[in-house]
DNA sequence: TTGGAAGTTTAGCATTTGCTAAATTATTTG
DNA sequence: CAAATAATTTAGCAAATGCTAAACTTCCAA
């Protein structure tokens, strides 16, 4: 080592934030398929691959290889060739999804932004923001019209 | 198509979100190591593999690969078995990643979250922020004791 | 009821980002 | 200065996430 300063220490502290943040992506692409599942459910009583891969941006082929995963994540129940069917565990996860997504919303726009924005933002930043801040949100929504 | 619903149209709108998203992830990457390098070279002289790879939490040789990229990118120059250089591009970005970074932090912590939190979840959150919310977030500092 | 359009799956590929183990080069020290 | 220690690189692997093209099902309509 060239110059020999204190690390270690506060160097593991510092890498716990991007550990963190590795892990957060992994589950977010899982969050975002799952939320996107519930919502074509409710809005037309079915989820099909077609649709996601539309909504999402990706192609056919990626939307089925994710099913996979999602399918032995436990998320998701499909048959082949059938319409996708979300879990309990699904839901549980759509739900939290849902709410910090739309939470994170209306805080940007309280904040100040514009509609368009506030929906772009809060869907990179619903990922990263911990228990902690989105009750802080929360507070500052309940003090500015919320 | 099971159900004829309008699409396409806001379909694709709605996927332009996800789609920022994506690209946000490539560019975080290379954002937090050409930030981490630039922390280096003004704390200590000079960066070095292994001072990346403990501070990121990830294996040497993962570090060296991701040099070969940045170096690709015009990001960074290293001589083979030297230290790690910032080009001016490097320099600029790493300079962009501290101004966000410094911002979104501060503004957590005028939201009342704690300094830990604001620490982890800045780190996740600042590739995020669009320039509309980032100057939302300063006005919002300079009115709450910034 | 069957033929074609629409939807789904498979196969095969590429890139990114991580890992460990082994080989190589630099540096420090006895 | 040579041996030991530390740092760096290479090689080879794996998983996640994306793609296109080709094959296969399903479903509606003539």
């Amino acid at each position: 080592m060239a110059f020999a300063t204190k690390k270690g220490a506060s160097a593991k502290l510092r890498s716990a934030a991007f550990k963190r943040v590795r892990a957060d992506h992994s589950a977010e692409l899982a969050e975002d398929y799952v939320e996107m599942i519930a919502d074509l459910i409710d809005e037309r009583g079915e989820a099909r691959c077609t649709d996601l891969a539309l909504r999402l941006g990706v192609a056919n082929a990626t939307v089925v290889k994710t099913m996979r995963r999602l399918q032995v994540a436990g998320l998701i129940n499909q048959e082949p060739y059938r319409a996708i069917f979300l879990t309990s565990d699904g839901w549980k996860m759509a739900e939290d999804g849902r709410r910090r997504h739309a939470l994170v919303e209306k805080f940007l726009l309280a904040l100040g932004v514009t509609r368009e924005t506030a929906r772009i933002d809060s869907e990179g930043i619903e990922h990263h923001v911990s228990a902690e801040t989105l009750k802080a949100m929360a507070k500052f929504l309940a003090r500015n019209g919320g």
